[in-house]
DNA sequence: CCAAAAGTGTTCATCGTACACCCATGT
DNA sequence: ACATGGGTGTACGATGAACACTTTTGG
């Protein structure tokens, strides 16, 4: 490909050597039944470490950014083409992978796991497991993941963010119980009402969840032009 | 250089396409005289956009890791070899280099004004240029930088970083100063001094800098190995 | 003796945290 | 009627922010 002049731009740089460059994907979903956040992986179907367990990835293609590469990856395996998306960090050791010199870029999706293409996924050998059942992962696939997760927790803390992994319509105890599984602990729930609801960015609505209890809970939605709109105004999320 | 066998690696991927992995090098300087937070930032002096402002850059070599390269960048300007230093984003917008197409990783590093080369960073035609100078810059280096302020002055608060820009020894109104140019606001000295002796990190010494006043403040050091050991506890730093 | 920077304590408002009881309803 | 999860208010301690005067000493 050395030479290939791609949208009217000059080759001054032809002379330098290029490598190869990956894109990974760590995949998020929050199944609201047995209340543990997920990762959908996949077995390796090729070679090198085939069989093995690993996240969603693919080479960068000449004509793509790097987020459209994430975007296309995660398109490939759930059929979902607007999907929450971070870029997380570039993996650049030498030998991180056998199967040769690769620069690989993680990225982690927030999708709502209600609306992946299950098919999609099964033909692609991906499955959803929990964070507590996650198994070793090839290369540096492990540490990939590792770095998602706190940077999620981070993210999930200062940015509204939550509400990605779950349905347009939720509860406050769905939300709660997504953030008892990011952070991996309880929330004293008046606490956790009263903080979210004084942002005003959640706009109640008059049907109730029936499923889960007697009572039966609010519906809530997330308000994101209400976001935008405050945060103009210099406001921080915060949980 | 397609089929090269580096490391006793296989070559499985030989097949897919290459691209140029650039690292540029965002590196912070802070002097006490002007009490400007500033950037080491060089007039290009090849083709295209030659004789424009721009980082410090180079191309990823075969042989070695992002972190090799980003040290080598800081290096080769700077003469410095141990440096503070974080990667911060992979920027792959098709377009962001007129020359080809270029996948660049930047990283910020901080260095201690007074340790680097000055004769080596002036044939590279470097200059230090406070934050409030900084002209335009080619390509996206403009947003390379502001992302690298963001990033600086999140870490600042929590991590603490604020000591890579000051000698061994330095005084609390001279650290002070320095979060004052970095976060380009007044804090309280009284709040400032009590918040960071109370973490217990500071070792006062004997000696007086009287440069700066009649008067004189007393120097004090950093205690890494302390700030590590507070660290496996659970500490957390944040000013 | 005076200018200039270093050093020092207290008060108040705000925010996070802990905590226990009533409500609605399907079975 | 009772079991189950939803919904509500208050009190206390900790933390961040504001604020003014004394000390030292070179010139």
């Amino acid at each position: 490909m050395a030479g290939t002049t791609i949208n009217h731009q000059m080759d001054f740089y032809s002379k330098y050597p290029k490598t190869l460059v990956a894109v990974d994907s760590i995949i998020f979903g929050f199944n609201q039944n047995d209340l543990e956040l997920k990762l959908l992986l996949l077995k390796r179907n090729f070679e090198p470490a085939k069989g093995e367990w690993s996240l969603m990835g693919g080479f960068l293609q000449p004509d793509e950014s790097l987020d459209d590469a994430a975007k296309r990856i995660v398109l490939q395996l759930t059929g979902l083409a607007d999907v929450y998306m971070e870029q997380l960090y570039a993996f650049g050791e030498l030998d991180r992978d056998p199967g040769g010199r690769i620069v690989s870029i993680s990225y982690f999706s927030l999708i709502k796991i209600n609306e992946y293409d299950r098919q999609l996924a099964k033909e692609n050998g991906a499955r959803w497991i929990p964070l507590s059942e996650i198994p070793e992962l090839i290369f540096d696939h492990s540490e990939m993941v590792e770095n998602a997760l706190r940077k999620l927790r981070i993210r999930a803390r200062t940015q509204p963010i939550g509400f990605e992994l779950l349905p347009e319509k939720f509860t406050i105890p769905q939300l709660q119980r997504l953030y008892e599984a990011i952070y991996q602990m309880p929330f004293d729930k008046r606490n956790f009402r009263r903080k979210l609801l004084s942002m005003g960015l959640l706009e109640k609505m008059d049907e109730k969840e029936k499923e889960t209890s007697k009572k039966g809970a609010y519906y809530y939605q997330f308000n994101k032009e209400k976001y935008e709109e405050l945060l103009q105004k210099g406001f921080n999320f915060e949980l």
